[in-house]
RNA sequence: GCCGCCUUAGCUCAGCCGGUAGAGCGGCGCAUUCGUAAUGCGUAGGUCGGGUGUUCGAGUCACCCAGGCGGCACCA
């Protein structure tokens, strides 16, 4: 006998042999019924696999995120059934699931085409329709390595030898059809249902890895049901609304074109947007106690031999040589310059914390592959800066980076999606002591202050850990954007020393450290965070004076002026159309204020603006409406500071 | 770099089984002076990403190259 708690509390038991299904049946019909999973102490059971032993069931069905999970594995399941009877000769590797759906690896000579995911759809559909019995069998290790050796089925095979000794082997079969998998699945593929669609194809190497073969991906999406299908797509196509890619065309912001493919050519708008927020940044940093500088874009090959990035870095780099059989190399980054700032003059204890920022250019040689409108390129500007400090020093400036970190995303109106620490990579300068050290120092800096994050093994930069600060574009992908990393190898290779109390001379600790990361990236995610609608302090063009009548045009052109002069973005709009189509044509463009001015406005020396986003009108004095653009307008570090509440 | 797909006027897109390119928007011109998401009429734009081949004839078929898109790898 087994003794079962239900989630109310009450308890029941069964005979020995129980399964969901003769628990949920022991309850009521219904819930029978709509059964699909049993789940026991938080492990989710096959509904008509015996429970092994007591504990608290819950009865899972179509409606628990649980459920979800399993509906869309066990659609890849059904995927690769209908690959297998419809290519035959196609291996099965993978199939796991993804946010918001699944993919399945296969390896086939073959190229899989576009054209053929309508019919695999069809036939997967089919598939549900039989509803074939998917039962569970556990198998005899060198058996089952046997059996998939002798199907052909390699990869399988190999999935199994890595399997620890001791874990059970488990086949589901499905129909005819079977399938390497822990499991756990649904009873029968009808209750994968029709809220499912395949969506892309793309290549990917085996076990992640480019020097195995490259697999054919299949991904799809999956949901409870046809009308979360239909809400999850729509989702997508509002998305991808907000690329920044078609924004930044709209609003004229910048373009990329293929003799510079990665390389951003800024429209006025789009570079007034950047320099806006670069200055912001120069405020807040300054703010902080950053020095800024500026270092060359190409220098000596000796240099970056020096540095290691010649050896590690050397495919991510432009090199160039010169008449006089010289190499130089384009800066990827800028650390080794700023060590060579940091080395000029003697550097007593007394100068440290010294940090360094640097809003120049940068040049990374990315593959062709992975360029990505603003949010991967070749030519880039990080708000870098590197701190120079004691090892006694490192947990404070953690904690004061990060308050910044916090204080710039949220003037922005940015969400950090997550944190993760990267631990030392497989290609690294640096002894093994060397990172310990510093991985066991960031770990412990980062835990102070209370962060909480993930960790990536083999993630890390090629000298030094590094904490990662991701955010997400409008189609729910993560970019690396913040980072902080703490080295002790590059200033040991460029050999940076500073003269302590005890008058010896000691090697500081180097904290490479951004906020936006690559400002490029940030203003991709900034684009599409705000939908192009930015708030008005970083809006490029903050307000367009457009006229009714050609009677307003010296009205309106005075209007500009007196806005402008105030510190406004400002452009007039005195053509002759009418104010609908202009109002039209600016809201499109994401301006986000229109001063309408008709004849009454210029009789009488008011404005009536128009606010992005409504249709309502604030008729006001010019006077006033530039005092209160002008308050609106203000960087978020330059308002006034919120008068403190009293004491309590 | 690897896999799949895409590449036609400034933009968005039509162009069936190969017979020497179309629309809307935008631009320009004229008319209209019209109160808050598209005023009317007229007009000029392309040789169909680049190349090679098949063919009497290619935007349309084949192959090669480039760029872009979605993934993979790499990475801010």
């Amino acid at each position: 006998m087994i003794d079962l708690i239900f989630p109310d509390g009450s308890k029941r038991s069964y005979e020995a042999g129980a399964t969901g299904r003769t628990v949920a049946a022991s309850i009521s019909p219904s819930l029978e019924k709509r059964a699909l999973l049993a789940k026991l102490d938080g492990q989710l059971f096959d509904l008509d696999r015996p429970l092994p032993r007591g504990g608290a069931i819950q009865i899972v069905t179509r409606d628990a995120p649980e459920a979800l999970e399993v509906i869309r594995h066990d659609t890849a399941h059904v995927l690769a059934e209908a690959v297998q009877e419809l290519f035959p000769g196609t291996q099965v590797t993978i199939g796991p699931n993804v946010e918001d759906g699944f993919y399945y690896d296969f390896a086939r000579d073959e190229p899989f085409s576009l054209d053929d995911l309508p019919v695999i759809e069809k036939r997967m559909r089919e598939i549900v329709a039989r509803d074939e019995k998917i039962t569970r069998e556990e198998w005899d290790r060198d058996a089952a390595i046997k059996h998939f050796r002798d199907i052909g089925e390699a990869y399988k095979a190999e999935i199994i030898e890595g399997i620890p000794a001791g874990e059970p082997i488990t086949v589901y079969r499905q129909g005819e059809w079977k399938d390497l998998c822990r499991g756990p699945h649904l009873p029968s593929t009808r209750h994968v249902g029709q809220g499912f669609k395949l969506t892309k194809l793309a290549g990917a190497y085996w076990r992640g890895d480019h020097r195995n073969a490259q697999l054919q991906r299949i991904y799809g999406t999956a949901w409870a049901s046809e009308a979360d299908l239909e809400a999850h797509l729509k989702r997508i196509e509002e998305a991808e609304r907000r690329d920044h890619r078609k924004l930044g065309a709209a609003m004229d912001l910048f373009h990329i074109q293929e003799e510079g493919k990665g390389m951003v050519f800024w429209h006025p708008k789009g570079w007034t947007l950047y320099r806006t927020l670069v200055d912001y940044m120069r405020r807040r940093e300054a703010e902080a106690g950053y020095l800024e500088v500026k270092t060359p874009q190409i220098l000596d090959r000796s240099l970056w031999e020096r540095s290691g990035h010649w050896e590690k870095f050397h495919s991510d780099m432009f090199v160039c040589e010169t008449d006089e059989g010289e190499t130089l190399a384009v800066k990827p980054m800028n650390c080794p310059g700023h060590i060579q700032l940091f080395n000029h003059g003697q550097r007593s204890y007394r100068e440290l914390p010294l940090r360094f920022a640097e809003f120049e250019g940068l040049h990374r040689y990315e593959g062709s592959g992975g360029l990505h409108g603003l949010l991967r390129v070749r030519g880039l500007a990080q708000d870098d800066g590197h701190i120079f400090c004691r090892e006694d020093q490192i947990e404070s400036e953690t904690r004061d980076f990060l308050k910044l970190l916090n204080r710039v995303y949220a003037d922005l109106g940015v969400e950090l999606h997550s944190v993760k620490l990267a631990l030392r990579p497989e290609l690294r300068a640096g002894t093994d002591e060397m990172w310990d050290m510093t991985e066991a120092m960031l770990e412990r800096a980062a835990r102070a202050v209370g962060l909480e994050f993930d960790i990536l093994p083999g993630e890390g930069g090629f000298y030094a850990p590094k904490l990662e600060f991701h955010l997400k574009d409008a189609i729910g992908r993560t970019w690396q954007c913040g980072t902080l990393q703490l080295d002790m190898v590059m200033p040991e290779r460029l050999d940076a020393t500073y003269i302590g109390e005890d008058g010896q001379k000691h090697r500081p600790v180097m904290l490479h450290r951004a906020i936006f990361g690559s400002i490029e990236r940030f203003l991709g995610v900034l684009i599409e965070h705000h939908a192009g609608a930015f708030p008005l302090w970083l809006a490029p063009v903050q307000a367009v004076v457009a006229t009714i009548t050609s009677d307003a045009d010296d009205y309106a052109f005075a209007a500009a002026a007196a806005m402008r002069k105030a510190g406004l973005r400002v452009e007039t709009d005195l053509r002759n159309e009418k104010v609908g189509y202009k109002v039209r044509e600016h809201s499109l463009a994401k301006v986000p204020v229109i001063a309408v001015v008709g004849k009454r406005e210029a009789e009488e020396g008011k404005v009536a603006l128009r606010r992005l986003g409504s249709a309502a009108q604030q008729i006001v004095s010019l006077d006033e409406a530039v005092r209160t653009l002008v308050e609106e307008a203000t960087p978020p570090d330059l308002r006034p500071a919120p008068t403190p509440s009293p004491a309590a």
